[in-house]
DNA sequence: GCCAACGTTGGC
DNA sequence: GCCAACGTTGGC
């Protein structure tokens, strides 16, 4: 099992609004850059745990966990003119954009990204490094470092 | 709202 | 295939 880190604006798709569509899966769609749709193309798999982030906001935070309920399939988005995701170079017999589907887990205290850059124990999360990445995987350590990072004494 | 960092595009 | 110009992300 491997563990992720998706970054989402909670403006436009909040960790409470993955929680409310619980009893449906949610497809994470829109993730328009090679290196983050290469990820979810190829290494995220059915049953992996992904925290989820919350952008552009007051707090910049991991807010909650998900788990991936379905593996790659194709943005839909891209193939809609009327979409902002459209891409009119990809084509349905080759598609460009992949999406994988999700399901809330559960939430976090928030971890913010203030408290997680002033760890010295985090040091391999790309997110620590002014990353723009949207998809990001997340090391076994620090997965469990972070999920309990509430419980912990060593703060 | 600013701006740094980084990704993408397109001319050559 | 280089690289300058441009666009976007995202923290502050």
């Amino acid at each position: 099992m491997a563990y992720w880190l998706f970054k989402t604006e909670p403006d436009a798709f909040s960790i409470d609004d993955l929680k409310n569509a619980q009893e449906q899966s949610t497809f994470w769609e829109g993730v328009r850059n090679y290196q983050a749709r290469n990820f979810l193309r190829d290494d995220v798999k059915l049953g992996d745990q992904i925290f989820i982030y919350h952008s552009s906001c007051k707090v910049p935070a991991i807010v909650g966990i998900a788990e991936v309920t379905e593996e790659a399939h194709p943005d839909p988005h891209q193939f809609d003119p009327s979409s902002d995701y459209f891409d009119e170079k990809s084509k349905p017999d080759s598609p460009k954009w992949f999406g994988v589907t999700v399901q809330f887990r559960e939430k976090l205290r928030p971890i913010s990204l203030k408290q997680i850059k002033a760890d010295p124990r985090i040091i391999d999360l790309p997110l620590k490094k002014a990353g723009r990445l949207s998809i990001m995987p997340v090391t076994e350590e620090e997965f469990l470092l972070l999920k309990h990072y509430h419980n912990s004494e060593q703060l």
